[in-house]
RNA sequence: GCUGCUGUAGCUCAGCUGGUAGAGCGCGUCCUUGGUAAGGACGAGGUUAUGGGUCCGAGUCCCAUCAGCAGCUCCA
């Protein structure tokens, strides 16, 4: 006998070799049916697994989050054996789960096309209908290796594996897959599923190995949850920054310049609006502002080690049949303002901000919309400070990011420290003092982060902060980079209290990132829907009949006086349609106004995405609204 | 860069196995002068991404190039 412990702290006597399925029946029979797997000791296990000593088991059913893991590994099987038995000559490789769904990695010269989806999943369901068992057999490794000792793929699955034995499933007739598991009992248990899309993945991601065919799928304990991921799908499509970008005329690209933005003048309103915003923030903290040249001689760029660490990527030129480079960054512009002159450590710490335009030759499979572009805006800044400084430069550029952070209602943000890359400049020692630097300042500021090894950039270790939309989808904005060897490069030096001449640290930071990748995330964090301080027309006039022109003049003279922009829908359409026209343009306000407004000087407000409306003065109007601009509230109330 | 898919009117898309382009929205003109999410009529718009090829004949089939999309690798 076996005493097994529950969840609910109760134990119960079974006999030896019980199985956990056997288990659950014994508790009830409800429990029976919606077990998926358990969890034996806080290992998953499958359900025919026996109970051989004392252990504590919880029984896994839909409800429990695990559930869903197992089940989408299982549907993975399923559309595994689906297309082995459409595409006999397929050699699986590996079929994990992933967030919302799972992958399997197959071999297959033939192309799987979209159109395809249909047949596997016909074939899928034929085999959920059958409902055969899941069945794990265990062997040893050596066993294993020379059962399938002709299959790469599944050799090196299990030398990647831990352990001595290594299990195998099956189910149906025939079909088996090398898998750690665990399963649901059989394969009605699946749940309700989609294949969703197929694309090319390096075996190990790796350019150099084979291109496999990655078939994604989802799947879900119920039709209902199906249809609502699926329903969630659309509305993040409806919100994609490239579809509401064309929709309201804020920006395009042309194949003229592939990867470089144009920025239309409803995209400008936006964007000057951050900037404005920006260039008070900075100024509060102590910042200047400079601009430095887009082409510079190449020397520079030898100089500064971004010939030899980062040249792929960057734009050349020639004049005068003299070489020269696009700037991909601004640091070296930055060095060199810095050496124009003299420097004394009473001015430090200098503090020195630049938009600057970079241009990046970025692969030509990575663009995506204003997300990723091979010309972008940096909102840069170099801050040049003795040692001592750096703990505390580092904590006021956490503060200025989290203030602007805020301004957009981003509140839940997480950063990440990078420390050696591979490819680097720059002794170990220095690398070390950099990134306990980037340490104490997390730590003065009591920030949680994570550490991403190897990952810094090539001249030194960074911060990097990453920001959670309304959509919970995670970005990366701001950066804050250490450099103890740019200075020493370019023979930054200033003199010190000693009266010798010093190196100075250099730290490079963004805290947007790029303006035209910020602008893309807050159209999709807002679904094109701007707060008034961005949107790039805040009002709208709407007189009901020609008959009330002149008043919507009136009204129209009175918003752009206090400084609102607006314009007046004059065209010869029921007021119902303008407003319906308006709202497709997502314009916060709308004023219909007519004979009985002209009466009492008044506006009749309509706020987008409400029904109601509310007549009230303009002057009551404009009040509310210069207040929501200057304080930047999302809330369109009056 | 790699794999697959896509490219038809300003936009969103239709066009079956090859037989000389179609809808809705938008745009223009006119009628209508209206009270809160789209009144009516008429009309203008296309070398079917580009360049080759097969065929009596190509939007449709084949090849190449360019661009976009989904991923992979990389990255702000």
């Amino acid at each position: 006998m076996a005493q097994v412990k529950l969840p609910d702290g109760s134990t119960k006597e079974v006999a030896n070799g019980t199985t956990v399925e056997e288990l659950a029946r014994q508790i009830g029979a409800g429990l029976a049916r919606a077990a998926i797997a358990a969890r034996i000791d806080e290992q998953l296990v499958d359900l025919s697994v026996p109970i051989t000593a004392d252990v504590s088991v919880q029984i896994i059913t839909s409800k429990d989050k695990e559930s869903l893991e197992i089940m989408r590994h299982s549907c993975a099987h399923v559309m595994a054996e689906a297309i082995c038995s459409i595409w006999p000559e397929t050699k699986l490789v590996y079929g994990p789960t992933v967030e919302d769904g799972f992958y399997y990695d197959v071999d297959l010269d033939e192309a799987i096309r979209p159109v395809d989806f249909e047949l596997i999943e016909k074939k899928m369901t034929e085999i959920v209908k059958a409902d055969s068992s899941f069945v794990r057999k265990e062997i040893s490794r050596e066993e294993a290796l020379s059962k399938l000792s002709g299959d790469k793929y599944k050799t090196d699955n299990i030398n990647r594996a831990e352990g001595d034995v290594i299990s195998f499933y099956s189910h149906g007739d025939g079909f088996e897959d090398l898998c750690r598991g665990p399963h649901v009992p059989s394969t009605g248990k699946v749940g309700s599923f989609k294949i969703m899309s197929v694309a090319g993945a390096y075996w190990h991601g790796d350019p150099t190995q084979k291109m496999l065919q990655r078939v994604y799928g989802t799947s879900w304990s119920t039709k209902k949850e199906l249809d609502e991921y699926l329903q969630i799908l659309e509305e993040a499509k409806k919100r994609d920054h490239r579809v509401l970008g064309k929709q309201l005329d804020l920006f395009s690209f042309n194949e003229a310049g592939p990867g470089f933005a144009f920025m239309h003048s409803g995209g400008m309103i936006i964007w000057n609006s951050i900037v404005d915003f920006w260039r008070s923030v900075h100024n509060r903290y102590g910042y200047g502002e400079i601009k430095t040249p887009i082409i510079l001689n190449e020397e520079l760029w030898h100089k500064s080690g971004h010939w030899d660490n980062y040249k792929e990527n960057m734009y050349f030129s020639e004049i005068d049949g003299v070489g020269y480079a696009i700037k991909p960054m601004n640091c070296p512009g930055g060095c060199l303002v810095y050496k124009f002159r003299q420097h004394s450590y009473r001015e430090f710490p200098i503090r020195v901000a630049e938009l600057g335009l970079v241009h990046r030759h970025e692969a030509s499979g990575v663009m995506h919309g204003l997300f990723r572009v091979r010309q972008f805006t940096q909102d840069d800044a170099h801050i040049f400070c003795t040692p001592e400084q750096i703990e505390s430069e580092i904590v006021g550029v956490i503060e200025l990011t989290f203030e602007i952070y805020r301004a957009f209602g981003f509140e839940d943000f997480h950063i990440e420290l990078s420390t050696k890359p591979e490819k680097h400049i720059g002794s170990d020692e220095m690398w070390d003092t950099a990134t306990n630097a980037l340490k104490g300042a997390l730590k003065r500021k009591e920030i949680d982060y994570q550490i991403n090894e190897g990952d810094g950039a090539f001249y030194g270790p960074k911060i990097d902060f990453h920001i959670k939309d309304c959509l919970k989808r995670s970005w990366q904005l701001g950066t804050i980079q250490l450099d103890f060897s740019m200075p020493e490069r370019f023979g930054l030096v200033y003199t010190d209290k000693d009266n010798t001449e010093k190196t100075p640290v250099m730290i490079h930071r963004a805290v947007l990132g790029s303006f035209e990748r910020f602008i893309g995330i807050i159209i999709e964090h807002y679904g094109g829907s701007m707060p008034l301080w961005l949107a790039p027309e805040q009002v709208r006039v709407l007189p009901i009949s020609e008959k009330s022109s002149e008043y919507a003049e009136v009204v129209e003279n009175r918003l752009k006086d206090a400084g609102l922009r607006c314009s007046v829908d004059l065209s010869n359409e029921k007021i119902g349609a303008k407003i319906a026209k308006a709202h497709g343009e997502k314009l916060p306000y709308m004023l219909v106004i007519g004979p009985k407004e002209a009466e009492t000087n008044a506006v009749n407000v309509r706020i987008r995405g409400v029904q109601e409306n509310k007549t009230v003065g303009i002057d009551e109007f404009l009040e509310s609204a210069k207040c929501k601009v200057v304080d930047k509230e999302i809330d369109l109330s009056i």
